[in-house]
DNA sequence: TTATTGCGCAAGTAAATGCTTGCGTACATA
DNA sequence: TATGTACGCAAGCATTTACTTGCGCAATAA
């Protein structure tokens, strides 16, 4: 289970991406973690290994309890590739960033 | 190979992420594909397959050939799940493209 | 008609993925 | 100090993944 690892392939994992959504409202210990899971702790704990390599969520240690905290700007990357299509298939965008505004409205002359 | 098959999974393939890019700007026929990779043209013949499962791609029948046509809406799904993060990130840095140039300068060991 | 091209369908393979169980260790609490 | 708790490491295993090569067939060019 060592080999590329990227956001995308992070976010692929359905279980992944529920670990992401829980610790986004809260830090969560790897145990606390793994009890919503029907999978064991070990197979969370590999999960969890996998989100922090790819910059998804950070460890904080206390004492012998790792809490996992989102990273959720680890996103960008993934969200990025996915923002530069999404003018073919939106017209309105809602979206207030600067940046994909622009992007925007430079290839308005497309399509 | 035949299994879990949505969105993220689809994407999470540097390949066909590859692909889809390709025939986002002009449809293209599955040996024109094949040859712009290195890897055979069954290779590719097995994305596109997977792409059009996950409907981020359609294909044209003509003749003999079979043009690939992305539909990008597909993507809608994975542009939601990660667009309900970004509200978390977004204000944490100037603009996203500042970020997205300093993890691009980090991942120069990609590959 | 015959040769060539485009492409899907296997079948086979190596590597990656997801998960489990067993064990060791650091931290806590009785 | 003895015992329980949090959690990583590692080995083992069934699948899935990404590819490859070989074959066959329909559409097209010679």
């Amino acid at each position: 289970m060592e080999a590329r690892r990227d956001v995308f392939q992070a976010i692929a994992d359905p279980t992944r991406r529920e670990i992401i959504g829980m610790v986004a409202h809260e830090s969560l210990n790897v145990n606390a973690l793994a009890e919503k899971f029907d999978v064991s702790r070990q197979a969370v704990s590999l999960h969890v290994k996998i989100l922090q390599e790819c910059g998804l969520i950070s460890i904080r240690q206390q004492g012998r309890e790792r809490y996992c905290e989102a990273k959720l700007e680890g996103l960008a990357e993934a969200s990025q590739w996915i923002e530069q299509y999404k003018q073919f298939w939106m017209d309105k965008f809602d979206s207030l960033d600067k940046y994909l505004i622009k992007i925007q409205s430079e290839k308005k002359t497309d399509k």
